[in-house]
DNA sequence: TATTAGCACTCAAATCTTTTGAGTGCTAAC
DNA sequence: GTTAGCACTCAAAAGATTTGAGTGCTAATA
């Protein structure tokens, strides 16, 4: 049995009223809607048939209808269109920033806000290189070795040395470590590319080992697929998600980067939807307690083919239509951000 | 009426008692401690006592007692004797950080994971001085500076200028913040003083106050007072503290840094206490939605007579033996490592 | 005088019972 | 195909009952 208009009607206003109610829709409910002109029974009749059909369910016998997974799925295909207006209050909210983290902190923060969902934003896969590295004494035994990769991301490390240098030979190790590494990809820096540059340059010594060590961490740990995340809280305001202990171990697992990476991979693998937004619907996405959530997540672009993602985890019972808007307006927002942002860096 | 020995000796055994399980005690579960050898009616008469003091209520006619507010301060302070085993374990979990911003963090971490409850940390309260800057150019239309203070805290600073500077500029331009700036304290980096700086080298540029800018800028922020937490969805595991929105405004309070930084200061007001740590309990903090948690602060110390506080935020029914005798062995790791960290500054 | 056994009493919490009402499916009439 | 009507269902709310841990008081005891 194919859907026709009337019961696609009819499934979108049992949707839409319950996402907004939260409580089970009758016939009743429905049969008020003016512009259906349908008596309770006829609806009755036609639920009986989105039943059959898989769309909605009774969660018992004398109760109306809540949406099922496949309902949603239909919601958001076919059936929700989105809204455009919100669009005016938040292209005032980012605030141009230059450094990549904060950007995306930002990011994550500003959604949060304005959705009152968790949000969580990860860096573009692009691939990082190094500008530069500055290597300074920060006392007798003490080094600090600086790190900026393209998009300004920033690292730190204390590098402790057993050998007091001189400034001219921190000059040195300045100019051998940027001869080699300006440019070179993060993946690329490892031991043996650092012991080939040993090699090479002549240079060979304890403290030069320390250095390398250094910087190998610091690399290792820019290198990391950073995940930032925002308003974890606002799961608590969703009591459909689960008791205390549920909504305890969905915390936990929200604090986990581990955890998220694991589901974005999940939650982005086909993008066979337009303009890059995916819907994961209930149990779509396979994590573990998450059985009762939807992650909406869309994918923002560089200007080199880049691209990071903007996920929202929120109850099923979510308002996808702002969810979706919203993160429309935001990638654009980031990519006009990132396109500007490399207009500056040729032209300027 | 003063408190007798076997009076304290009941009050000590139905707050032990209530630690443990979380359900009033009857005077049938106390006389059943064989050392006390007292029926339950004789118990009953002192329970009677204790409640007509204050120190412990029936939550309703027919139930056991539970301790007041009162009762857990005398607790506190008279009955309960710390738990001096636990060291062993606790000592090996402090990694050796040399970043005092990554210390801080690490701290809050292990707290969190020992105890079970939410806790929170500031940086100590040091006259902060700048132990170098280091000017460096990221591209044509950026620069970086880094500030690292004593301490190790390291700040970063992007500086977007106008003018197009040479390597000679820069290295100029490092010399001359450094010959200012080394050593000064942070709260006397300010326009003034930048100003007189100008003026007394002779300096001027468009970029000069660009780069003083970001200075001030990063200044600033490394003034900030940092508090880390950790652990915050303990909150979550002691259904006392509230109902789920309760435990949700909490939950918000303790993401807001404002917020916690205004709790802590109520909290180390009065340093009456011995070895430093401060117990608050209930209604003994004023900060709302806080009136079922109790509050535990500890100071710890560095050399030049600095102090900072670790905090753990927990239910009034909290394992304050376990909780007291931790952060006592944690503070003394602290100043432990405070310690020989300037001793490795000083002589090595 | 302090302690205790005994007993009637209290009251929250657990359990069971009843009522309510929103909602359904089915049938017969339109 | 649509709808009015009606018997039926069942979760949730409200009410009634039972249970049991705990109390306070009193009178007997050491």
């Amino acid at each position: 049995m194919e859907l026709d208009e009337r019961k696609k009607t009819i499934l979108k206003l049992i949707i839409a009223t319950y996402l907004e109610t939260g409580e089970p829709v009758g016939s009743r409910t429905i049969s008020k809607f003016n512009d259906l002109n349908l008596s309770s029974a006829t609806i009755r009749n036609e639920m009986a048939d989105l039943e059959e059909l898989g769309y909605i369910v009774q969660p018992h016998t004398s109760a109306g209808r809540i949406p099922t997974d496949k309902g949603y799925r239909f919601y958001v295909d076919n059936l929700m269109e989105e809204k455009e207006e919100a669009e005016v209050e938040k292209s005032t909210l980012l605030e141009r920033v230059d450094r990549m983290e904060l950007l995306l902190k930002q990011v994550a923060k500003v959604l949060a806000y304005n959705t009152n969902y968790a949000t969580l934003v990860t860096a573009p896969n692009y691939r990082k290189t190094v500008k530069f590295i500055q290597l300074s004494k920060v006392d007798e035994a003490t080094l600090l070795a600086v790190i900026v990769i393209e998009g300004n991301l920033i690292k730190n490390q204390i590098i402790p040395i057993d050998t007091i240098l001189d400034n001219e030979d921190v000059l040195k190790f300045n100019i051998l470590l940027n001869t080699f590494l300006q440019g070179a990809s993060l993946e690329d820096i490892n031991l043996e590319m650092i012991n080939a540059m040993k090699k090479q340059s002549g240079e060979y010594s304890i403290i030069l080992d320390q250095i390398f060590q250094g910087i190998i961490e610091a690399v290792h740990e820019a290198n990391e697929l950073e995940i930032y995340t925002s308003g974890a809280t606002n799961i608590l305001k969703y009591p459909e998600i689960g008791d205390i202990s549920k909504t305890s171990e969905l915390l936990e697992k929200f604090e986990d980067k581990e955890e998220l990476s694991h589901l974005l991979e999940e939650t982005t693998g086909n993008k066979d939807d337009s303009h890059d937004i995916q819907v994961y619907i209930g149990e779509e996405n396979t994590v573990s307690n998450m059985e009762d959530c939807s992650i909406v997540t869309a994918t923002y672009k560089m200007p080199e083919g880049a691209t990071g993602t903007i996920g929202i985890l929120g109850p099923k019972r979510m308002d996808y239509k702002k969810v979706v808007s919203t993160l429309k307006n935001l990638t654009i927002e980031l990519d006009d951000i990132f396109n500007k942002r490399k207009g500056v860096n040729d032209d300027g």
